[in-house]
DNA sequence: CTGCCTCTATTTTTT
DNA sequence: ATAGAGGCAG
């Protein structure tokens, strides 16, 4: 592939040469590679830095020499993160090293920020305006169900879940809807949704959102990519705009970032582009959502040239925690060899190993190890509990408060995540911007006031069927008599508050406004007159929010940043021991880390090796090399024998990455239980490979499940669920003394027409007024 | 339409 | 075990 288009003009740079700036503060402290990393401003750089060798350091030093040396201004640096607290941690060291310069770098951010902002300002290009509205996971689903209602497809066969999986599948490889078709014919079975409708269903949804004036997540890369491929001269000035490109994590991006990467380097050839991407190879634990490792471990050949610089010397941890985390990982293949070393002569602490008789035991023996850590002098907040799936957690919670142990629970249900503030958003968005559906299907009926299903799709009928908005459509039906009395005053009243809220808008405080929505709507009175032990702690989230809306000044500006960046808050400063997945762990760091629960199905986990095979398992190792690589000071693994899953107690077997630990510097303590030392016999030798080289998504359809259901499926094909009124010429007009025929009402004749309203003498249920649309000629 | 009951799925998580 | 979602009766 060409990676080299034709230069821009900017062949003369000002080269404020390292020379002039021999020893800069800024380099103080850092060894030979990091500073190698950080000077070598020319060209593709590939900073290969091990767990706990100052890779963050080394980036924002890097960005501050750019600076200094007058390489490229604030605004000129491109720095991409993954996610918002990476961007605001880096924004945070950058403006320790250069002060109020930091201000200027605007092109700091997720993939997601960045290319929401590119976006905006070129929305037309890809179908949008620039205030189009960026949709969560809910409205995704909310949004699919409706696609597989349309084509009469069954949900209970066909989860809208797992579609929107599928999609954001394709999304994260870069496909659209026309590659997945093509990709279709090449047998592979991502598209075989829905017996094959699943290309279909996917152009279907990107459709809807362009009509919603809307993009999911993903779409903000890949329409980003259509952007600069479609518009060469759009991508043109990204090109001069970006003097230098930074991206941290590299291991986790997937296609599509890698691919809107590479269309930004594009500006110079590849052997001269400025591009600076860090990551470890050893820490790529999110395959199973799109990442690709392939993308580092390439990155050379796609810049040719690329200078590559490892950074292994580790500042973390001791030396007994290195050796068990470079002889577990060692165990992988494919990777770029870094070895882990110290300066520092200490081995530290030797590592510690408990079985217990069963996960309750489990929790009772870290919950001891801490309170003798506390005794030794060792804060709460130097100790991690990181377990492979948040199901262990509760047992750890329990333990501590029956204990008085401080904790804090890390990850779980974000902030945005939650229904009371979505639901809030939902009616803030709406008073926005009413032809936002999505949103007003979600809260139509929350708090309840009558309007459930039935309502819903007579509203549903009316708005597609003359292709309007609901909110537009309820103003019509309010107007007849489709609807009960009841259902239309409510309807009614409800479009009042929101046609009075968006006019209060202009004269109010945001903040003010979002109380007075939340009062009179109802909502905040349905949680108050809630039973149920959260409605409290909900009740607190909404005045959060609200508190946090001051803020802002419009809503528009509210909304505009709150799908990207709603940060759950709450940094509370108490001592409190920490509570995390692996996975939520990656990127920090603390004296004590207990690994509870290494057992062989539940780490690794057996689905991982199920469906991924060895592939699985070497990024199961890495999330071990990750756990273990997190502690600076000591760890305590930990096993259950005995384990209860989904209900059932299962004996278990010690994880195979117990054996891949030094012997001779783990310590085995059985805590009085009857354990005959730890051991795995022949665990390599055991593992499933024959997927290893086939696409994961693929790979989810080969299960037996997926066969059998596939099979049911094949001849079953509907082709009922045309809508009735679409078969209506709209807009062919309606006379009097017609004949017609309703729905819901029968047969009746045509009394009068007013624009889109009939009256009509039905035979059965006599004179009523209605929509045109809900009427077939007879 | 709502509330209750049954059924099912159940690794990891960001944007 | 358990939560969440969908189905069915009141």
């Amino acid at each position: 592939m060409p990676h080299n288009i034709e230069q821009n003009n900017e062949n003369h740079r000002p080269i404020t040469s390292q020379l002039g700036q021999k020893n800069p503060d800024y380099l103080k402290g850092l060894n030979a590679e990091q500073s190698d990393a950080v000077l070598s401003t020319k060209g593709p750089l590939l900073v290969l830095a091990g767990a706990g060798t100052g890779k963050t350091r080394v980036l924002t030093t890097r960005i501050a020499h750019i600076l200094a040396s007058n390489l490229a201004r604030s605004s000129e640096i491109l720095s991409v993160t993954f996610t918002n607290k990476a961007a605001l941690e880096m924004r945070e060291r950058i403006g320790q090293l250069v002060g109020s310069s930091v201000e200027g770098m605007t092109w700091l951010g997720t993939f997601h920020s960045i290319s929401a902002k590119i976006l905006r300002r070129h929305a037309e290009l890809v179908g949008l305006k620039s205030d189009f509205t960026i949709l969560d996971t809910d409205d995704q689903i909310r949004l699919i169900k409706q696609l597989l209602k349309a084509e009469n497809i069954d949900e209970k066969r066909w989860p809208a879940r797992q579609f929107a999986n599928i999609m954001d599948g394709w999304k994260n490889r870069g496909l659209l809807p026309n590659d997945v078709r093509s990709t279709h014919a090449g047998m592979s079975h991502t598209s075989m949704f829905a017996n094959g409708l699943g290309d279909k269903l996917y152009a279907d949804y990107q459709a809807r959102l362009t009509s919603l004036n809307a993009a999911d997540f993903g779409d903000l890369l890949l329409l980003c990519i259509r952007l600069f491929r479609e518009n060469p001269d759009v991508l043109a000035i990204y090109h001069k705009r970006f003097k230098y490109m930074l991206v941290d994590e590299y291991q986790d991006s997937n296609v599509a970032q890698y691919l809107w990467l590479r269309l930004l380097a594009q500006g110079r050839p590849a052997s001269e582009a400025n591009i600076c991407v860090v990551g470890d190879d050893d820490q790529s634990i999110y395959g199973w959502r799109g990442a690709e490792v392939d993308n580092i471990l390439r990155f050379e050949k796609d810049f040719p040239g690329a200078k590559i610089i490892k950074l292994e010397r580790n500042y973390r941890s001791t030396g007994n925690i290195l050796e068990a985390a470079s002889k577990v990982i060692s165990n992988n293949e494919g990777r770029f060899s870094k070895v882990l070393h110290t300066d520092g002569g200490e081995k530290g602490e030797k590592l510690k190993l408990t079985s217990l008789w069963d996960s309750e035991e489990e929790a009772r023996h870290v919950s001891e190890q801490i309170e003798q850590l506390q005794r030794q002098g060792e804060v709460l907040n130097s100790m991690a509990i990181l377990v492979r799936t948040s199901a262990q957690m509760r047992e750890f919670e329990e333990s501590f408060i029956k204990l008085g142990i401080n904790y804090r629970v890390i990850g779980g249900a974000k902030f945005y995540e939650r229904r009371e503030i979505r639901d809030a958003l939902a009616y803030f968005r709406l008073t926005h911007q009413q032809d936002f559906d999505l949103a007003l299907e979600r809260i139509i009926n929350v708090p309840k006031r009558g309007l459930g299903n039935a309502t819903i799709e007579v509203l549903h009928l009316a708005a597609r069927g003359q292709n309007i908005p609901l909110m537009q459509a309820i103003r019509q039906l309010i107007e007849t008599e489709e609807l009960g009395a009841k259902q239309r005053n409510t309807l009614s009243s409800l479009i009042g508050q929101f046609d009075d809220w968006s006019a209060r808008a202009a004269n109010t405080e945001l903040f003010e406004l979002a109380e007075a929505i939340l009062d009179e709507s109802g909502y905040s009175a349905m949680w108050q007159n809630a039973k149920t032990a959260d409605a409290p702690g909900r009740l607190e989230n909404l005045k959060e929010l609200v508190n946090f809306m001051q803020e802002f000044k419009t809503l528009g500006e509210f909304l505009e940043h709150i799908s990207l960046v709603l940060e759950r808050s709450s940094n509370d400063s108490a001592d409190a021991v920490s509570i995390m997945t692996l996975h939520g762990a990656k990127g920090l760091e603390f004296n004590n880390v207990f690994l509870p629960g290494w057992e062989e199905g539940l780490f690794p986990s057996q689905r991982s090796l199920d469906e991924n095979g060895n592939k699985g398992l070497e990024e199961e190792r890495r999330l071990a090399y990750v756990g273990i690589t997190r502690a600076k000071k000591r760890i305590f693994f930990s096993l259950a024998q005995n384990r209860r899953i989904h209900g059932r107690y299962q004996t278990a077997l010690p994880s195979r990455f117990l054996d891949e630990l030094p012997p001779e510097i783990v310590e085995v303590s059985d805590s009085g239980s009857s354990f005959g030392g730890y051991g795995y016999g022949g665990a390599s030798g055991n593992v499933a490979s024959k997927f290893d080289e086939k696409d994961p998504f693929d790979k989810a359809y080969e299960s037996p499940a997926w066969k059998q259901r596939r099979a049911q499926n094949a001849d079953h094909k509907t082709i009922e669920g045309e809508f009735f009124e679409s078969s209506v010429d709209i807009g062919t007009g309606f006379r009097i003394g017609q004949r017609v025929i309703h729905l819901k009402f029968g047969e009746g004749v045509i009394t009068n027409v007013e624009g889109k309203k009939l009256s009509i003498d039905f035979n059965r249920v006599g004179r009523k007024k209605v929509l045109e649309s809900f009427v077939k000629k007879g």
